[in-house]
RNA sequence: CGGGGCGUAGCGCAGUCUGGUAGCGCACCUGGUUCGGGACCAGGGGGUCGGAGGUUCGAAUCCUCUCGCCCCGACCA
């Protein structure tokens, strides 16, 4: 039996995929009139984008505070599906575990991260006065096992996993499910001998992910990403494109994905301005004109052919002694870009090694002994190496090669002309730090860039040895040597499937009606999520032949390994068919006038095909209809 | 945390400016008619007007404080 079993797993995935997830879940009929689904006509104010609205209109959430949501009876069985499938995945790779969300504060000092995490963090003291945090991840923690318990070589790769509540306390929880303070998050973590050991790791989650978003019915990216606090090596995102989402993201008809944080591009070249008088810098009076556009038409020069000023501190809160020793607790960091570009403070961030903030008018004052809007690289002190103390100039690597810019003067109502990048001046280092823009051409097969919105869902890490070499976790290596494990990091956001499904769905059905003035939002979820696959909706209970076969399809179906709701309430046929609709189920059976000829309606919303079948061939159809 | 907005019945709103018996639609309950796209008629229940303090004969309305929620900016699954 064990062996007939895995036998048709193996060989019949597709069909395993309708009928699997449900497994976790108690498979008999839901009838509609006993069930606490509160459908609203109209969504609250508060939601703005269309998951939020949808999710409260079919009563799958409730809100209890910002950022806090109570999942009703149809939001937690989608919820379960989704985890089913991350679990059922995730197996293939991993082990489960599940660590505690309440972590004592000596657990985050190791990392640095008590005071890292700064107010994301919850905190809360026990009767003993003790200090706690509720956990945001599990680095610490899952490192700290590794730390406790790995003794060799042999006893790695270890992958281990837990599905599990987590808190940050977001500076703005906002629509809906996608930014809350409590969420369920599948986090996981690789522990490796080597670096190839972890690039395997990495690459079995990228796999496993890319399997879980495809059976989640997501339409997803991996994009390029920033490490950001992590402090990793590479890093992935997973993307859904939608309106709704916070990030902006980069693509290409090559294939080129990053997130704008990190998206670089190709620019067309730029013809130099020719030099005026010697052609070495020159003073111009440029009485008021501060900003690029201002001092473009004055001097009648183009953006390109302009320099702008960025100037910041960074600050670092986490700089160790020797850092601190080297280029002080905060230092200047200023960046040179073309006229026309735009900074990407995460790009220079990373390279700052902290948190930027704009400067003040006197520390501007005293680094460049000039007010904003003059200011220029001529005349600045650039520390000669990063390492180094000194202001940290940064050329943006589109001025490289450039000769005869415009430049602030460092003076106040005078410009430059004939400013020319490392003649004139030299900067700490040559880096990327602009954003780039739509249009400009990819890094890789060259394909004009296009920037959308979406929504991340999720992430993979190569940490490297971060949290191992911080927590002093070590094995003993072939050579019976002392040797840090190196690490990954792996998490998804559990609700954030379910809405970027809704997200995607609905814009779908928003484009499809675009024209139809009375059209209302709706959404249709995968088979695989939703939180039923059917609903059979009986037309008219009072009619003892449509109950009865409503009934009877609905056991059926059942019987079939199908996930089926009976909507056996006393209602008119239009209410059910709205609220059918409004709760995103993919597949609709409608037991009405046509039961006299023997058929019944069966109504893909996915597709938006409906069909008469005979009443005996419903479970064949619908079947074949969740295998496709 | 900075900026903007909003708290009146389960949901959507009016009433606030100009103080004087707290209203409308939907939802809910009862009865009847209706029954394939959010029905109709009749009757009914439900609100400390976010909270506290103040002004006043009298406060949803004016004043002060406070709490909460949403949206826009710095963070992230």
């Amino acid at each position: 039996m064990f062996a007939s079993l895995s036998q048709s797993e193996s060989s019949k995935p597709g069909v395993l995929q309708a009928f699997a997830p449900e497994s976790v879940l108690s498979l008999h009929m839901h009838r509609w009139s006993q069930l606490f689904i509160p459908t609203l006509r109209e969504a609250p104010t508060d939601a703005e984008v269309a998951s939020h609205k949808l999710l409260l209109r079919a009563g799958y959430i409730r809100q209890l505070g910002a950022g806090l949501y109570s999942q009703l009876f149809l939001g937690n069985r989608a919820i379960n599906k989704i985890v089913a499938i991350v679990r059922e995945e995730m197996d293939a790779i991993g082990q489960e575990m599940h660590l505690p969300a309440l972590n004592p504060r000596e657990a985050w000092e190791a990392s640095g991260r008590w005071s890292g995490m700064g107010d994301n963090m919850f905190r809360l003291k026990d009767r003993k006065g003790a200090e706690l945090c509720l956990a945001m991840t599990h680095e610490e923690i899952m490192t700290k096992i590794a730390c406790d318990e790995l003794r060799s070589y042999k006893q790695l790769p270890q992958i281990w996993y837990q599905i599990q509540t987590k808190f940050r306390d977001e500076p703005r929880p906002k629509s809906g499910l996608l930014r809350v303070r409590q969420f369920l998050m599948k986090d996981a973590y690789s522990f490796d001998i080597d670096e190839a050991g972890l690039d395997a790791s990495y690459a079995k989650h990228e796999a496993v992910y890319r399997r879980i978003f495809t059976r989640c019915g997501l339409e997803f990216v991996g994009v390029e990403a920033d490490s950001g606090s992590m402090g990793g090596s590479a890093s992935q995102e997973f993307m859904v494109y939608t309106d709704a989402g916070e990030d902006l993201i980069a693509s290409s008809a090559s294939g080129y994905a990053a997130n704008v944080e990190k998206a670089t591009s190709k620019l067309a070249p730029v013809a130099d301005l020719a030099p005026t008088g010697d052609g070495l810098p020159e003073l111009v009076h440029t009485p008021e004109q501060k900003t690029i556009d201002e001092v473009s038409a004055f001097l009648n020069v183009e953006r390109v052919h302009q320099m702008k000023t960025m100037a910041y501190i960074v600050e670092h809160p986490d700089a160790d002694e020797k850092q601190i020793k080297n280029v002080g607790k905060t230092r200047a960091v200023v960046a040179f870009l073309r006229g026309d570009h735009q900074l990407n403070e995460t790009k220079l961030s990373a390279i700052a090694g902290g948190e930027l903030r704009p400067m003040q008018p006197d520390e501007i004052a005293a680094t460049f002994n000039a007010p904003a809007g003059f200011l220029g690289p001529i005349g600045l002190t650039a520390a000669p190496h990063p390492k180094k103390p000194g202001t940290l100039v940064v050329l943006d690597a589109a001025l490289e090669g450039r000769s005869n810019l415009v430049a602030g003067a460092n003076k106040e109502q005078y410009h430059l002309r004939n400013v020319t990048p490392m003649r004139d001046f030299k900067p700490t280092l040559v880096a990327d730090v602009r954003s780039v823009n739509e249009g400009e051409l990819d890094p890789i097969g060259g394909q004009p860039l296009r920037i959308g919105k979406a929504v991340e869902i999720g992430h993979i890490f190569k940490l490297g040895y971060k949290y191992s070499k911080a927590l002093g976790a070590s094995v003993l290596n072939r050579d019976g040597k002392e040797t840090t494990p190196i690490m990954g990091s792996y998490g998804i956001g559990i609700e954030r499937i379910l809405t970027a499904a809704i997200e995607q769905s609905a814009a779908k059905f928003a484009a499809a009606n675009a024209g139809d003035p009375k059209a209302t939002e709706t959404y249709a979820l995968p088979p695989s999520i939703a939180p039923f696959q059917v609903v059979v909706t009986i037309t008219n209970v009072r009619e003892a032949e449509l109950l009865a076969a409503g009934e009877k399809i609905a056991a059926d179906l059942t019987a079939a390994g199908i996930d089926v709701l009976l909507d056996d309430r006393d209602e008119r046929a239009g209410v059910k068919f709205k609220d059918a609709e409004l709760i995103g189920v993919p597949f609709r059976i409608a037991i009405g006038k046509k039961l006299a000829e023997g058929k019944v309606e069966l109504l893909n919303r996915l597709t938006n095909q409906t069909i008469d079948v005979s009443t005996d061939e419903v479970v064949q159809h619908l079947t074949a209809a969740l295998a496709d």
